[in-house]
Formats: structure tokens, sequence, C-alpha cells
RNA sequence: UCCUCGGUAGCUCAGUCGGUAGAGCAGGUGGCUGUUAACCACCUUGUCGGCGGUUCGAAUCCGUCCCGGGGAGCCA
């Protein structure tokens, strides 16, 4: 029976004995015996084996050993009398179940840049930072889950594959078995993609079950190659019926908070090294967002601001253009410094099914800004009002009868409702500080990339 | 897709005015030591991103394509 590594260190069971299971991350000799360090994932820590020359391996096996190996090892646990580590194993007995030559393992000792641990995507979940990230965005994916479902939330698991293009999210993937001859013979017997949002399923759902969100894979063949572009990628879609804008910016500022707190208690030593190694001051940035208001400003505030700003910007701020990245980063970076939700855009700039305000001239839509990342958050009230809704369609180009059912939520017990889209791997960029969204998912795709 | 910077040893990089390539680390061998980015000595390693051009001669200059970083657009 193994014990992980995690565990081990957690309860120092001193004078007890330990079976585990692991990767040699490296070997040191001295006299008589070898320092081998054991990582088996659970932790970013490693653990510090003693093998004795005593050992009936030791010169054939132990000595060999080399970084990427793979052992197990059963031992007693001993307080350790050097610094470094609290406790070490003395090992009983080393088996080594798969050797690395070290002649062709990629992988050394020391820091790698980003850039070549991605063409190892096979491989550089073998290394501390990107180790952490990989249970940092697990435990990020639990709280997420954990945070709806103690709000009496439904899951629902909105399809992949999808006839409805959500409107103004990006441009789709096409899905076809590859054999159809014209449009008759197609497999669903209509033209099919991989969704690019959740969104309008989920309303369907919210307006049965009250509260509902999804959260699964999303794609976009937009050809986008930045830093915070995937061309898959998972985002999380919670949908509240008998919910305006202001609680939607509430759930979303509650849930943002939440998540924050949850990687700090429960990661906290994989974010200690992202806030060493990887952003310096990333900890008291995340405790700055979970202690502060957000700020909140409408569009129309944010031109005004942006008109006076004695800043010079490459795109112009004019009432009814969108707000560019420039713009954005110029209002959460310099002016606010914290999480920024801009509400209140021009209809002309946003999708169909966001509500139109009083005004007629304004939508009730929100976007969350965070310093670094940008839009992290992206939602609205939906349109409940049937004639409205119908009217902004048209105007859209969209063809009603596609959409019948998506009407009928208005025809058949309407009710205001509200929700919001998260990109779940900018989540995880935010609290880890990695510069790029390619390093926060195990195998990235994106335009002429997607290794393994 | 656009702008911009880059691609040289397994990794990170240097390479001047165009004269046929170097360091540190890694790896190998030997030594030493409760070590911990271990240490000391010696040794190995190159389609200079690809193709084409200019030139007596190209890592170096020109063209083009591929790949990567940063920024922009699109968005989450």
């Amino acid at each position: 029976m193994k014990t992980r590594i995690k565990n081990i260190l957690r309860e120092k069971p001193v004078g007890q004995p330990v079976a585990l299971a692991g990767w040699v991350r490296t070997r040191r000799d001295t006299g008589s015996f070898s320092f081998i360090e054991i990582n088996d994932g659970s932790c970013l820590a490693n653990l510090q084996i003693l093998a004795d020359e005593k050992l009936s391996n030791y010169a054939s096996d132990i000595k060999q050993l080399s970084t990427g190996s793979s052992v197990m090892v059963a031992g007693v646990l001993q307080k350790s009398p050097a610094k470094g580590q609290d406790v070490e194993l003395q090992a009983s007995q080393l088996t080594v179940i798969g050797t690395a030559d070290p002649e062709t393992y990629p992988l050394q000792k020391k820091r790698h840049s980003f850039e070549f641990l991605r063409e190892l995507a096979h491989l550089r979940p073998r290394t501390n930072a990107l180790g952490a990230v990989s249970r940092v965005r697990s435990r990020l994916s639990y709280a997420v889950h954990q945070f709806f479902q103690e709000r009496d939330f439904v899951q629902v698991h909105t399809p992949i594959i999808t006839t409805s293009d959500c409107e103004g999210a990006g441009e789709m993937f096409i899905v076809s078995t590859g054999q159809e001859k014209n449009k008759a013979e197609h497999f669903f017997g209509r033209s099919a993609g991989l969704t690019v949002s959740g969104q309008l399923q989920a309303e369907v759902y919210a307006l049965a079950l009250g509260d509902v969100y999804t959260f699964g894979p999303t794609f976009r063949a937009e050809n986008s190659n930045t830093s915070r572009h995937l061309s898959e990628f998972w985002m999380l879609e919670p949908e509240m019926a008998f919910c305006d804008l202001q609680g939607n910016m509430a759930i979303a500022t509650e849930m943002l908070k939440y998540l924050l707190n949850d990687a700090m208690s429960n990661c906290p030593e994989d974010m200690q090294l992202f806030d060493k190694f990887i952003e310096k001051g990333l900890l008291d940035k995340l405790r700055g967002v979970v202690e502060k208001e957000f700020a909140h400003i409408t569009y129309s505030e944010a031109v005004d601001r942006l008109e006076k700003a004695k800043k010079d910007f490459v795109y112009p701020v004019k009432w009814g253009l969108d707000l560019q990245s420039e713009h954005e980063r110029y209002l959460s970076e310099e002016v606010f410094q914290c999480p920024l939700i801009v509400t209140d855009y021009p209809a002309s700039i946003k999708p169909f099914y966001m509500r139109v305000n009083d005004d007629k001239k304004t939508v009730a839509a929100m976007d969350i800004l965070v310093p670094g990342i940008g839009e992290i958050v992206g939602g609205s009230q939906r349109e409940e009002r049937y004639d409205v809704l119908e009217a902004r369609m048209i105007e859209a180009g969209i063809e009603l009868a596609d959409y019948a059912w998506y009407m009928d939520l208005r025809r058949y017990g309407s009710v205001p409702h509200s929700g919001f889209g998260l990109g779940f791997e900018r989540l995880v960029q935010f609290v880890t500080g990695m510069a790029n969204i390619r390093e926060v998912i195990a195998f990235p795709r994106a335009p002429g990339s997607a290794p393994c």
C-alpha cells in the first residue's frame, strides 16, 4: 500500500514504516549512500530518500538512477538532521520501475522556458510549475461546483455538438462525418457545429429549474493568436431565472471572491510558488481582490472618463464604439487598479439576446475586467419580452424559424433572467499569474498547434 | 489576420566590419563530501529554422516560407 507524499508531509509519521511511488527529480551521492528526491505529483514538495550502500541493488540500480526514472520505495520515516526538510525516508527497499535515459530525457534539473516545455506537452506536467498549475486548476474546478451546489444551482450538461450558433460568440467548427454529399444527407439532417456557448440551452433549463450552470469545453474557430485565446477552452455559464442585472453582478462578484479564496486556502504551497517565481506580489493582488469592493461604472461613464483622460489612445473613444483593449486596461489597471464591472453597453454593439434598457439605446450587459487579463466575465440580463426580442432578432438578420424554441421560452411563462460566461482558463491565469493561457490547459489547441 | 522582435550544441544564450562557431548548464568518466540548483578535474556535442539569391567567401547581407515571443483585432 503506498502513501501519497502530500499525506506523508502533512502527517509526518516519524518512526513509522512508509511506502511510496513516484519519479526521481534528482540524485546526489555521498560517501556511502545517496540522497534521492522523489516527487509523486500529489504536491509540490519532493520527499528526500536516503538509500544506503547496504541495499542489495545499490551499485547496480540506485547509483544509476537519473532524473525522470520511476521508483517504488519502502522504509521508515525519520526526522532529518539537515536543513531543507523536516523529515526524510530511510529506504529499506528501493525498486526501479522505469528508467529514463539521461542522454535523451529532455527535462533537466534546472529551469526550462515555458515555450520549450510547450513542445513537450506529454512531459511538462512533471515540472514544478506545470504540476502546480494542474493541481490549482483541478481545485478551482472543484470549487466552481462547490460554490454553485451550495447555492442550489443545478448543473446542466449542455451539448458539445450543437445546431444553434450563439450569435456574436465567434466562428464555429463544423461537424460532419465527411461522407455527406449535400445538406440533405447530413448526419443530423441539418448543419451542425461544436458549441461556442451553452448559454441558449442553459436558458432553457433556467426557465425550468430556476438556477442552473453549465461548465464544459467550448470551441472557437477564430484565427486568434494571443496569450489569452484558445481554440478549445472551458467555460462556466450560470443562468438564473427571476434575476436581473444587479443579481447577476452580485453572484459573479461573490463567485470570483469565493474561487480566489478557495485556491489560496487549499493550495498554499502551489500558490507560493507562483507568488515567488511566476508573478511577484500575486498573493497580495488576490487578497486585495477578495477584500475590496469591485468597482462599477456604466459604459457611458467609462466613455466619459476615457474622453477626459490625459492619455493618448491609439483607437478613438466615442459613445457607440466598443471599448478597445487599451481602454479597458487603462480603466482597470490605472484608474481603478482592481476588478471593474462595466455595464449598460450600446445595444448596437451587443448580441440580440441582451435585454434592452428603458432608454432604448443600451442593453443590460456586464463585463468584468481584471488587471492583466482583461475581460474574464461577460454576461447580461436576457431579453424576456417576446416582441422586443423578435424585433432585435429581425434587426440582427437572424432566421426566426431556427430559434422558435428560444422564442417559446418567452411565449410561455417568460421571466426576467440573467447569466454570464466565465473563461475558466482566464480565471486559472489570473489565479496562478501564468502569462500565457497555453500553460493553464493540459493540451492547448490554437491555430496551427494541437499537440497530443 | 495585421504590426513587431526572435530562431546558433540537449537547455539558456554570446558571436563586432561578411573570412567556415563559443560560454554556462545538461550529459559522460574519475574524485570528494549529511547532500539539497551539491562540489572539483577532464571529455563529448552543431544541416547556425528551411529554400533560393548576392559574393572569391554568408550564422552575418537580400528575398521567401515555416515556427516561437510580445502587441492588436476577435472574444471568454
